[in-house]
DNA sequence: CAATGGCATGGAAACGATTTCACATCCGGA
DNA sequence: TCCGGATGTGAAATCGTTTCCATGCCATTG
């Protein structure tokens, strides 16, 4: 490997000279620097990023942590922050987490080893501690997908509770009244935000809350399956269900499909996250669609601001991005007893 | 930040003895161990790998570079290589290309200059020189997503001949005789092993093989559109058409639309990979789906299998997946004269 | 008991770049 | 003419880690 040693010796100078070429330091005779950049050419010489390292030289590097590149979300996320980054010139190290806290240590552990400055990460739950460590540490943080209340931080995320209004909303408009909502875990503060939403929109309306309609599960495929099935027994059955995202949608959908109803006939079916889960489902499913690029754009360019200090770093940034509500074929007025007449 | 020297200051031994603690080295006393690593714990500290890499340790990144990670195939083919990698202890630089020969050559200069010793690309077009490169620079390489014939490197690859086979197959084995074909531009392996496939299905089964059924255009929904019309417009009119890709299928898919025909009443359309470009169309087109996690797989499985030494550089590996035919509504058998009678 | 060898450990060099410092030269102004 | 400052350059120190080499100790062996 073609070292500043070879280039120096090749154009006749210094390793300093080469070095102060390369920076771009204005104190280098006119002739001396086209000597060098010669060289250089010559020698198709790259410096090493790690030996500019050493010498304190910021990583040209920034991480993005979130659960999963293969949800289109946090696919179409990922191509946001990095038409960003690699603009102003960083690479993107990537990592999958899976919302899972051990996994998402190591590749913080490994962020912190390879003097990366900046990340963005979806968090897992209950890394707190992690995230303070990294920022104890100097690392420029932004918290993208979750509201997520680290002083130290920037975050960017979609507004769950409009988002859910919006959602319940555009059902009650249609004439449901017996709405079931399927969220993630209590404590979760996304899946708490839904149901919010959720409830301001009943409220708004005047509707009764019935909290048997309101069931807490895990954000997954199983989880909407089960939970939906408990709705389906419910006595009057709710006319429409809300699910808190994608894989809770699959399995509702599944779950309606298993018990003979069909959508939106019997039922209605609306979710958060516009992503096709099952592609049966992706041209049919009424969702709010979160401005996924978009949020990947904001939080790297909010990071480099960071980065580049031109924030101060207590000036911690919330942007707070509006969800757009789809409406498409598994949502529909309720069949109504003048309707089933009628059919 | 902590540094070996703080460590070894506390433990009361030398930064060499920490050293060999944390590289495993056995010459260490059982007591002397347990002290370092007390203050590795207590102090939290880990060793900077651009500090090692110094020292000629490898860097513990590898690269992926592809055309789009908003594209669901290379979303999926990404996570495939990312499971594999940080399964072994490495990090995954995301590169995304879009297919250009600038970009892509940027990212090259990168990875070269952060010491990453292993890649796996899915190459834009003329970048031999590029690849050559890298590979002269010890950088281990494995090509994915085309046939590649580079001899430094591993390929990873779905078998597009038979690929557009079966889906030409299952257009005749429906009683299309004749079927357009879309595809990129002359000179592309992949466009080319394409229309090959589609000829090789053609000649089995006897048919004639019309010249102007086949359009080389480029891997764009605009090109899939404009293509489309051309074919429209040929007397008689093609009864089925086969898209090289996606892209194309999206745009053929509009033209079709915009014409006023309606698949599959007037006309069959068919395409390579499994991706909801336009999400009307994602439930309802039969596509050849390509194994784009298993893809990943594998090629990650072999990068490491090289950096590691543990393969002869010179035996070179070509993995040829199979593509997997997905009959769905958009296509069906042609509508006869018989047909239309009865119509 | 002296020589030998293995083992635990520390000191110092090395990796490839940047940066500080020192030195020489040159210019303009007093 | 001499001095101060700017300018161009090289030598050397430095970043954090690994590794080679040297050293001292203890145990084994003849």
């Amino acid at each position: 490997m073609v070292t500043i040693h070879d280039v120096a010796r090749l154009a006749g100078v210094s390793e300093s000279t080469v070095s102060r070429v390369l920076n771009g330091n204005p104190h280098v005779d006119g002739a001396t620097r086209e000597k060098v950049q010669a060289a250089v050419a010559e020698l198709d010489y790259t410096p090493r990023s790690y030996a500019r390292m050493m010498k304190g030289k910021p990583s040209d590097s920034v991480a993005l942590i979130i659960s999963d590149v293969s949800n289109p979300f946090f696919a179409s996320l990922t191509r946001g922050v990095e038409d960003v980054v690699q603009r102003e010139g960083y690479s993107l190290v990537l990592g999958n987490a899976d919302r899972g806290e051990a996994k998402q240590r190591q590749y913080l552990d490994r962020i912190l080893s390879s003097g990366i400055r900046g990340m963005i990460i979806a968090p897992a739950q209950n890394t707190l501690t992690d995230l303070k460590r990294l920022a104890k540490d100097g690392v420029s943080l932004v918290i993208v997908d979750w509201r997520y209340p680290l002083p130290y931080a920037d975050n960017v995320y979609v507004d769950s509770v409009d988002g859910s209004r919006q959602l319940a909303n555009h059902l009650i408009g249609m004439g449901h009244r017996r709405i079931g909502v399927i969220t993630g875990p209590h404590g979760d503060v996304t899946a708490e935000d839904r149901v919010t939403g959720y409830r301001l929109a009943l409220g708004e309306a005047d509707l009764s809350q019935d909290e048997e309609l309101i069931r807490f599960g895990h954000f997954t495929t199983d989880s909407g399956y089960e939970e939906c099935l408990h709705l389906l027994t419910l006595d009057p059955r709710p006319t429409a269900i809300l699910t808190a995202n994608n894989r809770l949608a699959a399995g509702a959908h599944h779950a309606i499909v298993n018990s003979g109803l069909s959508i939106p006939r019997d039922i209605s079916l609306v979710s958060f996250d516009d992503v096709p889960f099952v592609p049966t489902l992706a041209s049919d499913l009424t969702v709010l669609a979160q401005p996924d690029y978009e949020m990947g754009k904001v939080a790297a360019e909010l990071l480099l601001e960071r980065m580049h200090g031109s924030r101060p770093g207590k000036d911690r940034r919330e942007v707070v991005l509006p969800g757009r509500l789809m409406p498409r074929a598994s949502s529909a007025r309720p069949t109504t007893a003048a309707d089933v007449a009628a059919g």
